[in-house]
DNA sequence: AAAACAATGTCAAGCGGTTGACATTTCAAA
DNA sequence: TTTGAAATGTCAACCGCTTGACATTGTTTT
């Protein structure tokens, strides 16, 4: 692999020109720019960018850390971090953390040791500021984990608040609303159920609020759970869940029981995952501005210093509807 | 940041010796470890891995290029890997390239750039392998890209062998096979119709084969696509599709249709994505095994060298029966 | 007591780019 | 012709860690 000061040599030029082509461009004239491409292009010559990294102090990786890589609301954030991340030239470093605390840190001290130029952070984990000291800008996306973490969510409790209109617009009155605990755990959550809440309390409607424990959604048997709620709360109408994948369980396990959607259920789902248009029937859900939450928190690492950063941004949601409500 | 130096000042040792406690830590006597590990914590150090990348000539980063991170497929694909690299003491740089060659080439050359230890890739395009020189291992998964790049794969063949057999011992006797185009271009998706094929021709029967163009499917309409070939076709029994989604899509065709699935047509999948087992009817599937492949590539990254690199590598799929079939 | 070995130390040159401080050359404007 | 900005060059230190070559010291082994 050619190195600067090769290259430097075949155009006849010094190793400073050539690093000042490469980051001041305007710096070195258009002939000695095409002269030193030409070396370049002839010795296919490539930045170490490592080394750069090392000089400059800083790399151009930034770390995203989700709990999950696996579910759709995540693979969404991922894919589209990963497209604002690299159309500003910027690298993805992705981590797993699987909802531990612990994994989270270590993630965290590890971009720290890579020098990365920021860290978007999807947990569910409070005052995560506390254990970690980073100099680069950490954005938290989905909820505010920390006053001291600029945050970029979107507008749940208006989404709570749309599903609960929904609702009542189509004459449900007995209503659950299902949470997934360790999924949505945290302010963004509560503020969409007490945006739910709050809303269908004007219509008169007291919500049966649904939400499990970790431990046993983690363990995955939904349909239990949900056999579970329905043999006490056989008679709800309606359902408002805080993801999609929720609302197809409920969905499947009232087709199973014969009980019809939307005829006789009415279900509402969250997120807005690719399954949801799927599903039979589909599912009617609030969409989350992935893409917007994505552009904004990747560019607010890319300018960093440039503006301040605020203490929380939110992007409106949209409600959008299908079959299933 | 505390420094190497530091540390070693610190310790009152030479930062060859903290150096090589890093290293080589059987080089230096525990008790001389603790010290220098006291003189750590004591900074709060954390080696600069930047630096070490660059004096040792290579990261620890593993590039991964998949062609979405979107795709419950390779959402999957991106869970395991990014969990047996970091089990390997590695991290993921992840490229997302949508399927371009024009990225993946781009994306392989920044990968370069960065010294990563290796680079695993899952792409349609075949003969990358001319465009692309790097010194570091490059594994390919799913399909067999070129013949001077390892692949991993799973057993394409009997995954369309299985599906076959079960169809037929269910009486199915109009049968289809569809696929996605772009997806599942290449080595792997023929081998999977072939054995499809192959075994069905052993029943006497003849499938029919809707494999779409790739621009009409990109552009996703898949109902109309599949009325399409309804209006043609509308007496089959049975339908293998080249993934589960295309399976849900098909079932749900079937269902606004009023054809009852699994009784007048039954119909299986590949993959197995969470999305199977969540559907209603849940979907019958050919389960791939994406752990074992993502497991196997990472660590012939992290071991290379050690042992050759076979040219390719096939792990067993799994017939997963559900409702639909 | 001599030989051998283990544990460190010393020194310094890399790895490949970046950058500040200044000197020099060139070409055009005053 | 003088002046000055623009374009380059020169030099060398620095980023933080790694590593080879060898010297030194203390502890065993025979």
């Amino acid at each position: 692999m050619a190195t600067l000061r090769e290259v430097a040599q075949k155009a006849g030029v010094t190793v400073t020109t050539v690093s000042r082509m490469l980051n001041k461009p305007d710096m070195v004239s258009p002939a000695t720019c095409k002269r030193i491409r030409q070396a370049m292009q002839a010795l296919d010559y490539q930045p170490n960018e490592i080394a750069r990294s090392l000089s400059k102090k800083t790399s151009n990786f930034i770390g995203l850390i989700v709990p999950s890589a696996r579910n759709a609301f995540f693979a969404k954030v991922i894919e589209r971090m990963e497209k604002h991340i690299a159309a500003n030239g910027y690298k993805l470093l992705l981590c797993v953390s699987n909802h531990e605390r612990k994994k989270e840190i270590e993630y965290f001290s590890m971009l720290k040791a890579n020098k990365v130029a920021g860290v978007i952070i999807a947990s569910h984990t409070q005052d995560i500021s506390e254990s970690i000291s980073i100099d680069a800008p950490v954005i938290s996306i989905d909820r505010i984990i920390s006053p001291s973490i600029s945050a970029v969510c979107s507008d749940n409790f208006n989404g709570g608040k749309m599903a609960a209109d929904l609702l009542a617009a189509k004459g449900c009155k007995r209503i659950a609303y299902f949470t997934g605990g360790v999924m949505l755990r945290g302010m963004s959550a509560s503020l969409r159920q007490q945006g739910f809440e709050q809303t269908l309390q004007q219509y008169g409607i007291q919500p049966i609020i649904q939400a499990h424990r970790e431990d046993r959604f983690i363990s995955m048997r939904y349909q239990d759970l949900i056999a579970e709620f329905f043999e006490n709360h056989g008679d709800i109408d309606g359902a408002f869940c805080s993801n999609d994948i929720l609302a197809a369980e409920i969905i499947r396990y009232a087709l199973k029981r014969g009980i019809d959607v939307p005829g006789q259920l009415k279900v509402i789902g969250y997120d807005d995952i690719d399954l949801a248009a799927l599903y039979t029937p589909s599912i009617t859900t609030i969409h989350q501005p992935v893409n917007d939450i994505s552009r904004y928190a990747v560019e607010s690492i890319v300018h960093y210093g440039e503006r301040p950063l605020p203490a929380s941004t939110v992007f409106p949601v949209r409600l959008i509807e299908r079959e299933s409500a």
